[in-house]
DNA sequence: CTGAAAGCGCTTACAG
DNA sequence: CTGAAAGCGCTTACAG
């Protein structure tokens, strides 16, 4: 192999093997067809001028495949190596990508205005878009590419797979777990928009949630609220910026300083672990003083005794990476209320 | 817009705004220079037919850059998003990305075949590899594709940059902190090449190591003992399959059943910790019965009261990230040993 | 301000 | 078993 640098194509092969651009070509992907022989003048040749082999990007234009899957996720990427949940679905993504020898290209969005052209921008065959804000005009431009898209966790735009699992039912089921014997419910929720904005509100309307993730657990609570006779009106509310354990722990504290609750859902085992930690700080009792439950069933969870949802971010990665690479894959996420000793 | 997946052409537009296909290129890439009415018209007609902009693929090989950067990992994917230090150098090249609107291609191997046509398949303007063996094949393939490459920690191979901390230094210079009073020094390893073999040896020759940062360490781990008058043919080293703090248990566990060591340097703050672990479960003191260091300086080292050599992986992976772009950045990664109450 | 020409580097039916 | 032809969808100097 000669120096490299060198910027050789595939004609230029052929030229010094004596052959047509197409003989090199078939050399490369369907070398049974090609005279031993010449075959073997061909690598020679290639070989000896530092060929690379077909150009990748020529190549995908062609073929009109670029053979990788964009994931778009609605934070900064530091996001998706730092949060359990980002990272177990991106490893279930990853183990399809190895499987089909497939790229996997992560594009991180901001909300800001270059959002739209880094996603267009990317080359690839099919988008996973992680769960964003019903407003979000990635979507839209996702949509109109004429490839496969799957959205994780919602919302549902025309045009869009879905695979999710059914957060208000769940919602309604871990509050039916968490709340009975309860005087002064709560919910510990992750971000309601895009502005992550952190506050403490009492029955918030549902539908002033953009995260159709978040909306739907809390109208699952709401649900069981109102199935079990509390007034959903009445229920507190904290809302945190982050799906983080210790940036949660300075709201956990702000909910049980101002309303003692002895029930609190938490829209995650992180935020879970949060409120855990703050009523251990008070030196309160779980169940007993306060119930406490989450989603995810994250590695910790039986550990910490956490009542949760489980489900497999894991297998929902690798659903959206068959559909964004236009299999078909099941969208309807199983889940399973698992109960243990952090609720009566 | 229209029905999405048509298939729709710059040429296309061109044809239904009565231009040529060259001016609806410039409305995309240069639209300043487009007479505002014919501007206008481009616009209303791409809108009207659903004409997403540019293929990024044509584009691509039409500039002869894709704007993206391909890491290669020598592991299972999910290793990215699991192991402490790999997600902390990632988010770093994330952020490069982001602030450059540069895409980032995740390119996993597995020390199997496929591995090198996957390298190659990439639509990439540069690479970084994470740590691999000397003897990787992929070094060769991406060395010899004319685009920027830079390994991260190593091996330094012709054609390549390296970004890393000089670990054979800091290796000595954590020994010293770790094994003075010590009468049982040993030593808790990564793994020594691709198998990921866990065993317990008594002081292999380093030249059988074959990733290169686990060899430079254990050669300055070496040089300290040779300083300071320990035979380093006599000394203990527990060699992991896997940089995890619970799956190293058992090997810790090992190296306190067969050798009692009284210092442990460990290749890692995960490691470290489970040697920690390993030291309480046997009601060891820690620094007074075993000594404990690790390399990292990982977001729990403060906590656990670890010495350890701090560097920041996140600064690393933006070094790369502008290297694979083409930028000039520091190699040698600063590194400084930071004592705290394990060690003695 | 707009267009004709050339070409980025390859692959794919189709002949022969 | 090999090649001539066409074309994937765009962008870029260069004219005008």
């Amino acid at each position: 192999m000669s120096s490299a640098g060198s910027r050789i194509t595939m004609a230029e092969v052929a030229r010094r093997s004596g052959v047509s651009p197409m003989t090199v070509s078939y050399c490369y992907n369907q070398p049974e067809r090609v005279a031993p022989s010449t075959l073997r003048r061909v690598r020679a040749v290639a070989a000896e001028l530092g060929y690379p082999g077909p150009d990748p990007t020529a190549r995908s234009l062609r073929r009109r495949r670029t053979g990788a899957i964009g994931v778009v996720l609605g934070e900064h990427l530091t996001y998706a190596f730092e949060d359990p949940g980002a990272r177990r679905f991106l490893a279930g993504v990853a183990e399809v990508c190895r499987e089909r020898g497939i790229g996997l290209n992560l594009i991180p969005t901001t909300g800001e205005d270059g959002d739209v052209d880094r996603v267009r921008a990317a080359s690839v065959d099919g988008y996973i878009v992680w769960t964003t804000v019903d407003s979000d005009p990635v979507l839209a431009v996702v949509t109109g590419l004429g490839k496969p898209v799957v959205v994780h966790g919602g919302p549902a735009v025309p045009g869009a797979q879905v695979v999710s699992i059914d957060n208000r039912a769940s919602g309604r089921e871990l509050a039916a777990h968490t709340f009975p014997g309860a005087r002064r419910p709560a919910v510990f929720s992750q971000p309601f928009g895009r502005d992550r904005r952190p506050r403490l509100e009492i029955g918030p309307d549902p539908e002033g949630v953009e995260f159709p993730v978040t909306r739907d657990r809390l109208l699952g609570v709401y649900d069981h609220c109102r199935e079990a006779g509390i007034d959903p009106r009445g229920l507190p509310v904290a809302v945190v910026a982050r799906n983080d354990r210790v940036e949660a722990a300075a709201m956990a504290d702000a909910l049980f300083d101002s309303f003692e609750p002895d029930a609190v859902v938490a829209m995650g085992d992180q935020l879970a672990y949060a409120v855990l930690d703050a009523a251990r700080r008070r030196g309160l009792r779980v169940p007993d003083d306060v119930a406490v439950a989450g989603w995810d069933d994250d590695p910790d969870a039986e550990r910490e005794g956490l009542t949760t949802i489980a489900q497999s971010l894991f297998d929902q990665g690798r659903s959206c990476a068959l559909i964004a690479l236009g299999d078909r894959a099941p969208g309807d996420a199983p889940w399973t209320a698992t109960v243990r000793r952090s609720t009566r």
